[in-house]
DNA sequence: GCTTCCAATGGGAGCGCTCCCAAGATCAGG
DNA sequence: CCTGATCTTGGGAGCGCTCCCATTGGAAGC
């Protein structure tokens, strides 16, 4: 007899039948439940791996009604959005925390109407244990899924209106005042902010920070420059900043992308900085310290975002309750203020 | 009768019931394959709707013995080496790719004990339809696991060692040539390299492509100076060249964030780039548009990399063999050089 | 010596879907 | 009007695992 070729997995049945115990024995034994002696035990391990016995997850799946994986979706006009290292970084938090509680990672960038309806799907028929749920804008389409769907979900970052039941977030109010006040302390009395996404929370939230600092020292806020969180938008906006009000000396920036490319227009227009005007950023990514001159920036512990956000939900999908999460800030400051 | 909490999702056999027709019937219905009647498939269509019931994909997945997911696995021996830019960029494009063919993308950091070990069991229970292997180093334990999974594997960037069947390159000897020809052209007689990890095939491949120039101008090629991607070890690696030889005049670093390593520390030793140094990085990150100067850099389709990785797994999960693919570069030139 | 209790055990019934296959319905051709 | 070919149809048997539950057999308690 030709040996057959890809010759089919082994059951555990087949596991089973070997070690001379049943299904369920055999069951009990690898999933180290009680009620199995020590011989039968140890006769289903030599039977694993004498066969190669690997169980399936998809069987387990259906039987447990359990996936086995955790989904984080990215949402997003499109899909270049997630090219932000921001969300790499994410990743590696939640990645790192995921493999401890034994779950897999499903990325879902829902960047487009397709992207959109597979998520809906996923919610709907449960296609994961557990999601979690990123860069939201007003009246986004993936809060209404969440809302509806039975399942766990923990927010990265809190959704524009009311606050979700899980979350975790960055303290971005907090960071926006420090750094505004740290601009202030440097003597900088003309200070602009360019700010993120308006439709989005972090974007208000730190525009908020900026403006709370500005009136506590009574100073004048500027109305808020908006930008969607790219280099190119950063620079575009420091152009409009510099021709509206030209004599700006300090500029707070939604996040370290946009301060770069400020850095890169304020560079074209020869205004050195920090001597003419200063610059903070917010996120304290890579791009910080390659910039020139070093951004001084708000540092978010991007990566303990993304590990919480899974420590959380995994929580959640033990049927806990755990309470909302705020992830401190703090002001690193290099040469740009 | 209160109503019981979380009522159990309709199951196919409900849906056939309601349109009064058979669990077959409905189930072709469901996936439009022939053999169904136009009335029935109407009916179905109807009954679905009134029951909001959408399929369970673990109970078609365990039945088809297809998951309906790919898996990226990202080897590095820690997380971190995924928060370089270049991986998110990879995801967009694997991303796409694979919705288009109704997938889900599981992303796998292989980058401890643990992460590796549940690669292995990935593999062997095959916990998905195929996988996408990327950032492997020599001796990866990752290449020997791919080999014996009876399961679709296309690799991203070749292994150290003989080639697979199925994978998709960048030209990196090539692209490596072209940004040190640059160089040449330029005038550059003293050009040295900082070379990426050694134990990757890029690395290798870069650092041939570098020396392949050289040589072929009838200039000395430098021994590496080895870096491992990182900002960090470009500005080391600059430092001991710059102790080493004085007089280097070029330098052709293997990524962008080596690169901006590079730039920092000639910087801070008062070279000016490009008049007294010219640089070159390999990327085309958003890094290198944002240095000081910006960078004149080997451009490298990374997002075209996933899809087209993407795309050749889809193809070899549907039963096909396609032929590996290489993207080509091109040089950008921008400032440095 | 005889209950009492509990660990150990294995059979059976699912989990929700696909797919093979036998049987019935439909229709054209002779 | 009958025969054979083609399309529909639904029952049944899995896919591989978990888990409930009834049964067994000692060990411990009186």
């Amino acid at each position: 007899m030709a040996e057959d070729a890809p010759r089919r997995q082994p059951t555990l049945a087949e596991v089973a039948e070997l070690a001379g115990v049943s299904r369920s024995a055999a069951s009990r034994a690898l999933n180290d439940a009680p009620h199995v002696s020590r011989a039968k035990r140890e006769a289903v391990a030599r039977a694993v791996r004498q066969l190669g016995y690997v169980p399936n997850p998809t069987a387990r799946a259906l039987a447990t009604r359990q996936t086995g994986a955790a989904a984080l979706v990215v949402s997003g006009e499109d899909p270049s959005i997630f090219a932000d290292p921001f969300f790499a970084q994410v990743i590696v938090g939640a990645s790192t925390a995921l493999e401890e509680a034994d779950l897999h990672l499903m990325l879902c960038l829902a960047a487009s109407d397709r992207g959109r309806k597979r998520v809906e799907e996923l919610f709907r028929s449960k296609g994961a244990d557990g999601v979690m749920l990123m860069a939201l804008r007003e009246d986004d389409p993936l809060v209404g899924m969440a809302e509806e769907a039975e399942m766990p979900v923990v927010f990265g970052g809190r959704p524009v209106g009311p606050a979700p039941r899980w979350y975790v977030d960055v303290d971005n109010v907090g960071g926006a005042r420090e750094a505004t006040e740290y601009l202030v302390s440097r003597g900088r009395t003309r200070v602009a902010a360019i700010c993120g996404r308006l439709d989005t929370e972090a974007g208000r939230a730190r525009y908020r920070g900026y403006r709370d600092a500005l009136l506590a020292a009574g100073l004048d806020p500027l109305p808020p420059q908006e930008g969607d969180f790219t280099e190119p938008s950063g620079a575009a906006a420091m152009a409009v900043l510099l021709a509206h009000h030209p004599d700006v000396d300090g500029v707070f920036a939604a996040n370290d992308n946009m301060a770069a490319g400020a850095l890169r227009t304020l560079r074209a227009a020869g205004r050195a900085v920090p001597a003419d005007i200063a610059v903070v950023g917010f996120d304290d990514l890579t791009v910080a310290q390659v910039a020139d001159p070093p951004l001084t920036t708000v540092h978010q512990p991007i990566t303990a975002l993304g590990r919480e956000m899974a420590r959380m939900l995994v929580t959640v999908i033990n049927g806990h309750d755990p309470t909302p999460l705020i992830l401190p800030t703090r002001l690193v400051t290099r040469s740009s203020a």
